[in-house]
DNA sequence: TGAAAAAACGGGAAGGTACACGGAAAAATA
DNA sequence: TATTTTTCCGTGTACCTTCCCGTTTTTTCA
């Protein structure tokens, strides 16, 4: 319960001591015109002799100014809810921040829809934001829209997955990679040397689809580095209904009665365990992504082994985040955060912070 | 770039509308006497149209109080470096709130020597601090602590481990028995139906052992459950140098030859993986816990298979956090945080987060 | 009824920063 | 030299709350 005894930090004590008022302090900090430079000179001495820093409450209280971010990340749709974690990290930041002026405004868009991108990147563009915290799912429509912020001077954070060589404020996602040898290292646990593996893509969108074919890299890399032979196949499902994926996995077991486990690159991983389930396909490991309530379902069941996830929640969290330290506070900023790689299990779900 | 209009909040609006001075708002807020009853009933009344919440900046930069935290921990010792991830924790949180007036005053105690944490915390005490943080690793000790913290109205935060009975402001740790439980989960995967498995308790202090008791329930709870028949047997060694659990080890592996798995339930599985690796018994699979440099190691060479890890650096931020929350923001804080039960191996530490 | 005591309330400063505005001094032009 | 334009700098106000110090009003009691 310490009492602050009289101060001897902020502006008013740099201009005590260089003899000149507030206002000129004030224009010395932020290098605007009207200060003789004998006098700048002196100022930027005291300044740096006081090692000052800004007070970051004055300065938010005084400057009227409220910062306005926007996201655009895919709608939840009944085809996943997997945007459903990072739209409550977006909204747990906001909270956390609005009292410092700092509003976010959500954009949405379908993730089958590349117009509907456009249409929603373009109407940002028109309202004057501040920030922007965006999922770029399609590419080129990505580096359009990003091209349009770096020449508004807007800076923008990428969540989920990095459009490389658009450099921008910060890349908050995973190492696909990595994911996918990770997924290898868990799948040898579950099967024998000689057991067949099947690693299915499902994604109907082509841009997504280099994400999925990153993770199967790393996953086949794997079984390489460490020298296991087991068979390695992949099939690609072009549509995420039940029918596709009930066909497609019929004629691939049909021709193959040897696999051990399945890996799927997605959070589709729930439409596999649905077919393993109805076919009472006991015998097959499955490995798959993301902590979706109904992935969760077929963990309990033990249908589905174990889950890799990195956190979209958190993603989507710490990229507002990133904003607001880089636009309100002037703080600098991670250019790469690389979340966890999380192994989840029927043992570990119940305590997991998607 | 939205510049604010004038204000309709505020104790200003308020005085305005009551056609009060700010200084009369002020007392009704905070409920001090010298207002009468019709005046007070006429604010509050005003207050609850507005729905007015103060300006958490203004409050903060008005009240020239600073808030002292005081910290609790074990030191960092040769022994283990477990508590340095805490000490990070603490101070990175320290960095965030120091700029709304909150300074974090360190103390450690020696994991060996309750007399030290008597000093430590007779030392906090006479410092006047308005909240705590508290690594209670000595059960009586940190009770005797808290019910003094409670006769002071100083607000305590548990990390690590929880002390029953005790209510606190929060606790921040894990659910041990869940974690146990997780570990023999994951040892299903590493052996055969019937190999013996090992659980070794290694502790010096009788205080921190119940904690892994706890674990060592949750692990056999598990093949119980689930009707494993693999024989659990365990051991306890009470201490911790590398001759103590040499010999505790070769005295059980000469009497079972047939353990196919070991469970460490601490950080202290370095120690039984140094014997694992000197002795080359290749063939014994080993789980244990956190992320320690010389854990990671073992995990690079294939000798520990799995960690368990619960974020013991984000415990202790979030329980400084907590402390903020609570004294400065006056929000209400959760009671009870349970980490995730983290499983960490090889291809998944060099993203983790402790 | 009048004075003293108590209660109720207003005003203002502080806390640190931002910024518009206006005044004074210096420099440039007529 | 007189006038205008620049350059430089100080003042005042706003942001919002807290808290102390007075002042005004009401109550109490002689």
């Amino acid at each position: 319960m310490a009492k602050k005894s009289t101060q001897l930090s902020g502006v008013k004590e740099i201009a005590r001591r260089a003899k000149v008022s507030i206002g000129t302090v004030d224009r010395v900090i932020h290098d605007r015109a009207g200060v003789s430079p004998k006098t700048k000179e002196k100022v930027k001495k005291i300044i740096a002799e006081m090692n000052y820093k800004p007070n970051l409450l004055g300065r938010i209280l005084a400057s009227k100014k409220t910062f306005r971010f926007a996201s655009l990340i895919p709608k939840v749709s009944p085809e996943t809810s997997f945007w459903e974690a990072p739209l409550k990290g977006i909204e747990a930041a906001e909270a956390e921040i609005r009292q410092y002026n700092v509003e976010v405004k959500k954009y949405f868009y379908d993730q089958n829809d590349k117009g509907s991108f456009v249409t929603q990147y373009r109407k940002i563009l028109k309202e004057e934001v501040d920030g922007v915290l965006l999922a770029p799912s399609f590419i080129d429509e990505s580096v359009a829209f990003t091209n349009q912020c770096k020449k508004l001077k807007i800076p923008y954070v990428f969540i989920d997955s990095d459009i490389p060589d658009q450099p921008s404020l910060a890349y908050i996602g995973s190492d696909l990679f990595h994911s996918g040898y990770l997924g290898a290292d868990l799948s040898r646990h579950l099967i024998g040397k000689k057991d067949k593996i099947l690693i299915i893509n499902i994604s109907k969108e082509l841009d997504n689809h280099h994400h999925l074919l990153r993770k199967e890299e790393g996953f086949r890399a794997y079984f390489k580095n460490n020298g296991y032979t087991n068979l390695l196949m992949t099939i690609e499902i072009r549509k995420t209904d039940h029918n596709a994926i009930k066909k497609a996995l019929e004629k691939v077991l049909a021709e193959n009665n040897d696999i051990g486990l399945i890996f799927v690159t997605n959070s589709k991983v729930s439409g596999v365990a649905s077919y393993l389930k109805e076919t009472k396909k006991t015998n097959i490991r499955l490995i798959g992504y993301d902590f979706l309530k109904e992935n969760i379902d077929f963990l309990n069941e033990n249908i589905i082994d174990f889950m890799i996830c990195h956190k979209p929640g958190e993603q989507a969290y710490r990229g507002i985040m990133a904003l607001y330290k880089h636009l309100v506070l002037k703080l600098p900023v991670e250019e790469n955060t690389f979340m966890p790689i999380d192994i989840i299990m029927k043992t570990n779900y119940a305590f997991y912070n998607n």
